[in-house]
DNA sequence: TTTTTGAGTTTTGCATACTAGAATACCCTT
DNA sequence: AAGGGTATTCTAGTATGCAAAACTCAAAAA
């Protein structure tokens, strides 16, 4: 039996192919599918009720992002959540996002930017409150995108999430459900270095930030071991 | 008539897809193929002599990484060098080998790194003399890569690569002849600044050397107009 | 002269059929 | 019962066929 019960195309790009794309991947970051678990092209056409091209070129895009494993000739898995991978990641966004942070510190008017920071802020604290997880997730998001949008950088916000999706993967993993406070704080250290234009304390909240769930994972790893790939 | 002349499949990977892939993606960064050059899938086919599936999942690869268009329908173009790629990977780029030359500098014991980069010095002193461009760049590849590899994130250069590919493509346009000693000179300071553990040296001499050709580009995009989109 | 419209061509998107290789199951041998 | 070898059955890779959208261009109407 299949570890698929029943799946719908969920978002409405253009093309199946994107249909097919989006569905996978969200079950993938959800762990609906999990990492190790077999694909087959067949079966998720039969699922989806469409032909084995678009679920081929979908598989082909995830395979390019790192979240399936296709060998040749043999079978497709969800690509284990490797500790190079994980590495990887997180350099790249802290990469990504320190330069971000060191732009907008040099930004010669950020007062928007700053607008935006609060703005988002105070979203996360209602939904802090509230407990609402996945508001506060798009927040949190938002957030993030706020620094590079107004650095003039609007393109780089895409291959930041790209990175981002592979860290929050494992994060999903290892999430307690009460970290919402810690980060809204660590949000609010870094607007505050941000807009006080002090960049040693900005790229070290961020850094922080970014940094915050790296010691989780070993114990996620001992935890679900069949997960990991270390 | 076609903008394509003679065409074979140049690499040996393992699938077909992928020889493709490589075939194209050379003809697009020698330029052999053209900025706004118009492709067909059938007419790849023919000439490489393979089926429009391996051609049409190295165009959508290729669409992925940047360097196609694909109009629905319509039909596939060579991307233009857009102002903003060339923004976007300028940053990504810095953000990358920044962030590696800072850990490079952390290295406890970087002596293997600056044999490495020595030695590609002395390479680089060969082929500058000789004038071979081919082999100079070869070795300025490693150079680079060097660094990444010694940081412990292997990983991470083929993701430096990636974004490498749009400044090289952009650069091979504005390829002034004689810059080889130039480069030398620039590589020449990153790896002592960094061998002496000298952190703002080397950052500095390192954005100098990725920020070499960026004066170039508005010449070049009022040279071949046809090429860019600004 | 300008615009429109419509037939025909070309394009990609999608579906399906076929092939070759890998994994598995099964049978035969010992 | 265990081991080895073969046949079957999966898989992804490739080829091809079909459909629908978009572009071309010429002819007709305003």
């Amino acid at each position: 039996m299949s570890v698929i019960e029943k799946i719908k195309l969920r978002v409405s790009g253009q093309s199946l192919t994107d249909r097919v794309h989006d569905t996978v991947l969200s079950m993938i970051l959800r762990l609906e599918i999990k990492p190790r678990d077999r694909l087959s092209e067949v079966q998720f056409a039969k699922e989806l009720g469409v032909s084995r091209t678009p679920v081929r070129e979908a598989f082909l895009r995830l395979e390019n992002l790192g979240f399936l494993d296709i060998i040749p000739q043999s079978g497709t898995v969800v690509a284990p959540m490797r500790a190079t991978e994980f590495r990887k990641s997180q350099f790249m966004r802290e990469a990504f996002e320190l330069a971000l942070v060191r732009r907008a510190i040099e930004l010669e008017d950020n007062s928007e930017l700053c607008r935006a920071l609060q703005r988002q802020l105070k979203l996360q604290e209602v939904h802090s409150e509230l407990c609402d997880e996945s508001a506060f997730f798009e927040s949190d998001e938002e957030f993030h995108k706020a620094i590079a949008l107004h650095c003039g950088l609007p393109d780089v916000w895409p291959e930041v999430q790209r990175v981002k999706m592979h860290m929050d993967r494992f994060r999903f993993v290892v999430r307690s459900q009460h970290e919402m406070p810690a980060v809204l704080e660590q949000h609010r250290n870094i607007a505050s270095a941000i807009c006080s234009r002090n960049e040693a304390e900005a790229l070290s909240a961020m850094t922080v930030h970014l940094r915050r769930a790296n010691h989780l994972i070993e114990g996620a790893a001992k935890k679900y071991p069949e997960y990991f790939e270390l």
